[in-house]
DNA sequence: GTGAAAGCGCTAACAT
DNA sequence: ATGTTAGCGCTTTCAC
C-alpha cells in the first residue's frame, strides 16, 4: 500500500479511500492511484483491514452441516453459498458427521476467524455453548433442526406432518403392517418423522408393532440389511416406511435383492423363498427424494422436501441478523409434498 | 488478552506464551493464565494474530469449484474438507458454474483473505492470472481438469481411456451406431472423452456419424430433448455413450419415456411408434457412477471415477506444497473403472 | 522465565 | 479533497 502511494504520489488516505470506493476523492487523484494499484497489482488486505475496521466484520460466514457429500446438504450448502455471494460474503464449510465434539471444534476455529454469522445443522446435544458465542456478536441460524437450549431463528421443515401423511397414504392402500425404519434415534428430525408415523398409525386404530420399527440405521448397508431381516419375519411388514434418502437407497436396494432371489431360489438363499415373494409386493414410500427416483421399478413414492429452499431461507434470517435485526427468533416451518410415483401405491398381497 | 494478563496478574507477553503453548513459561504462571483464560471466556483473535506473525499463514485454504450441488463435486469437497481437517486447516468454497468470471472473482475474495493454497476445478479459458497469486506465495493445485496456461500440480483422471473403454465395450457388443452426447465441448473432460469415443471407433473402423453426436448438453432437460430427437432420426442409433452423470441421467429419463409410449401409441404421442421401440433396446454407457444405478431397469454400465480420492489426493498435493515442496509440477492421473450391470450388454436389434 | 517496546497493514477521527 | 496521528490485538525482538 506504501508503494502504491509513493508511485501515486499520495498519501496512504488516499489510497486507502480509493480502493474503499470512497467517493470524497478528485478523480484526477482516483486515476493515479487506480493505475498505481494495476501497475504493482496490489491488492487490500482484507485481514489488515479487518483488525481496524469499526466492527469488525469479515464479510464471512460459516456453514456447519451433517455431511457435505450427502447430496441434501450440498444443494443447501450451494444454495446458502448463492445467498452468501449475493450479499458479499464468503462461505466456510464444515461437517460434523453428527458429532457434537466435532460440531465444537468447527464453531471454535469458525469463531476464532470471527465468521459474522453461523448457519447450523445442530447435532444432538446442549446447545447452550452457542449462546456464548452470540452474546460476543456472532449471529446463528439453525436448519433442518432446532437446536436444544437455544433460542434463535430455525428453519426446518412439517417432519411430523410429512411422515404422518406417507404412513396415512399407505395405511389408505391396505396397509396395516407398516414398518417403520430410521437413523439414531437422538436426531431430532428422526423423533419428529417417527412421532409422525406413530400418530398415523394410531389414528387409525392400528396398533404399533414394535417388531417391525428398526432405529439406530446410519448407512445404506443397515438399512438393507434391516429390511432382509424384516421380510424373513413370520410375519413380515406389507409396507415400509423409510425416514431418509440413505434409507430408503438401502431399502430400495434389499427389496430387489430379495425379489430377485425368489424364483426357483427354495432354501438356498439368505433368504427363503417367503421373504423374497413378500419382498416383490412390498410397498413403500421414503423421506426426503432421490435422483432417478422415478426410473426405478416401481417408481418410488417419498415425502420430499426442498433443500434448497432451506438454505436460501436459513441465509436470509442470517444476513437479517447481520445487518441488525432484532426481532424475537424466527422459525421457518416448510412443508414437504408427497410426490406419489407408484412405490407407495402397491396393495398388500392376500397371504395365501 | 488485556483482561486475561491483568487477572492473571502477567504481562500480555505472558498471556500469548501460554494461549500458544510455548514451552518457555513457569507451570504456576501458566495455570494462573488458564484459569483467567477460562474464567474470561477468552479465545485469541486469529485475525489479529496473522497480521502479525512471520509467515503471515491463516490455516486456510480455498475451494474453487463448478456447482457445491453436484454429487460429484461434494464428495470431492468433502474429501477435501477431512484432509484439511487432518491438518488443522479451514476451508473457503465457492461454486463458479464454470464461469471464468467469477472463477477470477471467487479466487480474489479467497487471496484478498490470505488463503494458504486453492485447489482449482479451473474452468474453460487462460489462468495465466493464476500464476500472478502463486509468485505472492499461494500455493495452487488443479483437479478434475488441468489449466491452460499454468504449469501446476494437477489431478486428474484418464479421460480418454475411459471413454474409450466404453465405447469400445459397445462396439464389443455388435453396436456400430453409437451416439455421443456431451456437455460443453469447452470443458477439457468433454474434449477427452469425446476424444476417446472418436478413437474407439477408428481404430475398429467405424466411421463417425455426426448425426449421431451432441455437444452441449447442459442439464438433465437437454439431454433427455436430445435423445428423443436422436431416436427419432430415420436411422437412428442403437447405442449411446453419455459423457456425464448429468446427460446420464437425462438419458435414462428420455429412453424410458420413449419406450413407456411405445404400445399401441401409433402416431398419436409426440415420439413415433419406431423411435419407441429402438429406445426400448438401446444400449447404453455412462461416464460417472449414479446413485441407484444398479437398480435401474437394465442397471446401467458406467465408467466411474472416485471423486473422494481425486479430492484427497489433490489435498494432498497442496498440504506437501504448503509444507515447502519445491518440486516439479506433479501429475496424478487415477484410473476409472468400467462398471458392468447391464444396461451396456444389449445388444442390437435387427431392423426389420 | 518474564516483560517492554515496536510494529504487522490498514482505517477512524481529526486536522488542514 | 487530502494528509496526520493513533491504534485495532497480537507477536517479534530484545532486554532483564
Amino acid at each position: 500500500m506504501r508503494d502504491v502511494a509513493n508511485a501515486a504520489g499520495v498519501s496512504l488516505m488516499t489510497v486507502s479511500r480509493v480502493v474503499a470506493g470512497e467517493p470524497r476523492v478528485a478523480p484526477g487523484t482516483a486515476a493515479k492511484v487506480e493505475k498505481a494499484v494495476r501497475d504493482l497489482g496490489y491488492q487490500r488486505d482484507d485481514i489488515a483491514r479487518n483488525l481496524r475496521i469499526k466492527d469488525r466484520t469479515t464479510s464471512t460466514i460459516g456453514l456447519v452441516l451433517d455431511d457435505l457429500a450427502n447430496p441434501f446438504f450440498a444443494v443447501m450448502a450451494r444454495a446458502v453459498e448463492d445467498e452468501a455471494r449475493r450479499q458479499g460474503y464468503l462461505v466456510l464449510v464444515g461437517s460434523t458427521n453428527d458429532e457434537i465434539r466435532r460440531e465444537r471444534e468447527v464453531v471454535s476455529a469458525f469463531c476464532a476467524r470471527h465468521v459474522d454469522g453461523l448457519i447450523v445443522v445442530p447435532t444432538a446435544g446442549s446447545h447452550a455453548f452457542l449462546s456464548g458465542r452470540m452474546r460476543s456478536g456472532t449471529k446463528v441460524v439453525c436448519v433442518d433442526r432446532p437446536a436444544k437450549g437455544l433460542d434463535v431463528d430455525t428453519v426446518t421443515i412439517d417432519n411430523q406432518d410429512g411422515a404422518r401423511r406417507a404412513v396415512a397414504h399407505l395405511l389408505d392402500h391396505g396397509h396395516s403392517r407398516i414398518a417403520f425404519l430410521g437413523d439414531r434415534e437422538d436426531i431430532w428430525t428422526q423423533q419428529e418423522r417417527y412421532s409422525g408415523y406413530t400418530q398415523a398409525l394410531s389414528s387409525r386404530g392400528v396398533r404399533e408393532e414394535p417388531s417391525l420399527v428398526r432405529h439406530g440405521l446410519r448407512a445404506r448397508a443397515d438399512a438393507h440389511a434391516a429390511v432382509v431381516e424384516l421380510m424373513d419375519l413370520p410375519n413380515p411388514p406389507t409396507a415400509v416406511f423409510t425416514s431418509n434418502d440413505l434409507i430408503t437407497m438401502g431399502v430400495v436396494e434389499g427389496l430387489s435383492r430379495l425379489a430377485r432371489t425368489a424364483p426357483g431360489s427354495g432354501a438356498a438363499g439368505a433368504a427363503s423363498a417367503a421373504s423374497a415373494a413378500a419382498a416383490a409386493g412390498v410397498a413403500l414410500v421414503g423421506f426426503d427424494d432421490v435422483a432417478l427416483a422415478d426410473q426405478l421399478n416401481p417408481p418410488l413414492t417419498v415425502v420430499s422436501q426442498d433443500p434448497a429452499a432451506m438454505g436460501t431461507s436459513a441465509a436470509s434470517l442470517l444476513f437479517s441478523r447481520i445487518e441488525g435485526s432484532t426481532s424475537p427468533p424466527r422459525s421457518v416451518v416448510l412443508m414437504t409434498r408427497l410426490v406419489v410415483r407408484g412405490s407407495g401405491e402397491v396393495r398388500p398381497t392376500v397371504r395365501s
